[in-house]
DNA sequence: TATGTAAATGATACCGATAACATTTTGCAA
DNA sequence: TTGCAAAATGTTATCGGTATCATTTACATA
């Protein structure tokens, strides 16, 4: 950095040098705003000449107006989140806004912790992963004042708005799957229940389902805190076969997971899917190229962000749009279920 | 969001309540200034009985201090970049900094907009990737009057400082590799020269190298822009092949690339390393569980994130610390390139 | 030319905190 | 009890824009 000499300049010093009111330069930085084509030019260069940069936070205090969208997502180190981050961002790209984001490591203090952080900023929107949170931090986003939207879940009784899944329902459809490809005898690897409430949800769904088909549900193996890795998905395999040698077929609370399962097989033998068939969940990358390529869930979480930028925009302006929709999850079956195609 | 009837109270509303002056406040709100315990007290009980929340952007322009850290990466959609962003997150975790993210999509003109942008919120430092920048960003970059920070990347004239390692020599010591186990027609797969400077430099040293040890180094593959793809990674390898069948080796500009590669070879009868060897750059994840595991340049991607943060407090405290320093990337030899161990 | 309306520009009063310095209170040694 | 330094608190003047309303200018029409 070069240190600057002399302090920056204003938009007092940029209205002197132009020969109008500061007011005026207010104007003609902004777009839609009725300045003459002459007086902005004559303002627009002076600025450059002065190297002037509008100061956004003055603005901002001065407009009541931030620009900010606080963000939060458990983790970023998960394609899912980032891709839903890439959508956001995308979104929000030519609206004026900027994220403000945060990781809550799956921590509903640390979320609470974030927004209380967050709201000294003023955002003008807040977005959340997931529909639990802690007593405090609810009331802090009721009271906010602003447009909240929790996205990624299906809460019963949202906040304000939710743009997101039933992680359950999704679930279930693996077990549909899985039954209607002949297995009988599913098992469950999953995060540690007590922090990772998607894939509590989705290991509810899980249960749920299998019991209302009148199957055996206690094949449940718990993989660690989340995000659950490759290797844990690897090791979960092992205590699944450990305990329940006969399962037949494995839904992983995600596509790493599964990828991890899966790498344990190869590596020792175990044909997938005639031996186990094994399913994970989000439609990672992976999931396609894997070797036999995995059967998942896809959530498109991209769609989800783009979906909740779209939503921001709405709530923010003027004449409200129509509530945006995303797609319901679907199953694409591939090569690490299904005997037949493989 | 449930609208607020009254607007929120201010530290005005505080002072009154707890009967004190707003300096008083504001300090009771702070770690580490002297206000008597009993007042400390009353001022909490009337901040938190009125729901007060400190309004930043406020104290933000009073001070002059915004508390923003600017940082620009090229996509979140990439887990070395995820992981330092994760580092740089933890490490500014507790200095009271807020990341201002942005995305410059491996594009120099989306970063000169960015950082356009947030040089409007005034922040305290700036964390950029690479070393490449248009003149105009480099130019707004040297004026901020802040710490620059480039990382990932080490520039010959940095604009400020550099936290990162040389691409150029990381990609030798990978050809240096492939040497010592006996390959010499080795290929390079890599992403459209134009846009990504880090897999730019990586071929440089490659091709060097290669050079250097007079080698053939014409076996060059362009995989499309970037970042490449585990299915560019695949059709990559096809045209390296075809264009090139008695390569021995391959080296891919990422572990996502060079994944792809191998699950082209494994589901066409190529083995891997025995008919061609692959190695990767990155250490991702997949890198370590793949079949067979990948041999991959570890760059410590999290590290730098973390030293990044580090630097920064280090260059905004008054008492400077030591320069911060990395480790230099190094080999992990796995089963992909060495015939040996598989 | 007179006149009216829209466009362009200006004047003034804040927004809500903190910096810097002034003043009062406290606590303790002399 | 007095005196005095340190701790606690208060006063005042901004920080750099924008909202709002007032005023001037431009231009088309009668």
């Amino acid at each position: 950095m070069m240190d600057q000499p002399k302090k920056q300049p204003t938009m007092m010093d940029v209205a002197r040098l132009a020969g109008v009111s500061t007011m005026t330069v207010s104007r003609a930085l902004k777009p839609n705003t009725s300045v003459g084509e002459k007086t902005r030019q004559k303002i627009q260069d002076a600025a450059e000449q002065l190297g002037y940069v509008l100061n956004s936070n003055a603005a901002s205090f001065a407009s009541h107006k931030t620009g900010f969208v606080a963000v939060t997502i458990p983790s970023i180190n998960n394609a899912n989140f980032a891709e839903t981050l890439t959508g956001l961002s995308e979104g929000l790209n030519n609206t004026g806004l900027q994220i403000l984001l945060g990781y809550t490591n799956y921590s509903k203090q640390e979320e609470e912790r974030l927004i209380e952080q967050f709201l000294q900023r003023r955002p003008e929107a807040i977005v959340v992963t997931g529909g639990s949170h802690t007593d405090r931090c609810r009331k802090l986003l009721e009271n906010s004042g602003v447009p909240v939207i929790e996205m990624w879940d299906q809460p019963k009784s949202p906040i304000d708005e939710s743009i997101g899944f039933s992680n359950a329902d999704a679930a279930a459809l693996m077990v549909d799957h899985f039954v209607e490809q002949g297995y009988e005898r599913i098992g469950f690897i999953g995060g540690d229940a007590s922090r990772d409430t998607r894939g509590l949800d989705r290991r509810r769904g899980f249960v749920a389902r299998l019991e209302a088909l009148g199957l055996e549900s206690h094949r449940l193996v718990s993989a660690g805190s989340p995000p659950v890795t490759i290797r844990e998905g690897m090791d979960s395999l092992v205590k699944m076969l450990d305990t329940w040698p006969d399962t037949q077929a494995v839904m992983c609370v995600s596509d790493l997971s599964a990828f991890g399962a899966i790498s344990y097989c190869i590596r020792n033998g175990i044909r997938v899917p005639d031996d186990i068939a094994i399913a994970g969940f989000g439609a990672y990358d992976i999931s396609e190229v894997s070797n036999p390529t995995i059967t998942t869930v896809d959530v498109s979480a991209q769609a989800i962000g783009l979906a909740v930028a779209q939503q921001v925009s709405n709530r923010l302006s003027v004449q409200q749009g129509n509530p945006v929709k995303i797609a319901a999850p679907t199953i694409l079956a591939r090569e690490s279920t299904q005997k037949s195609v493989q």
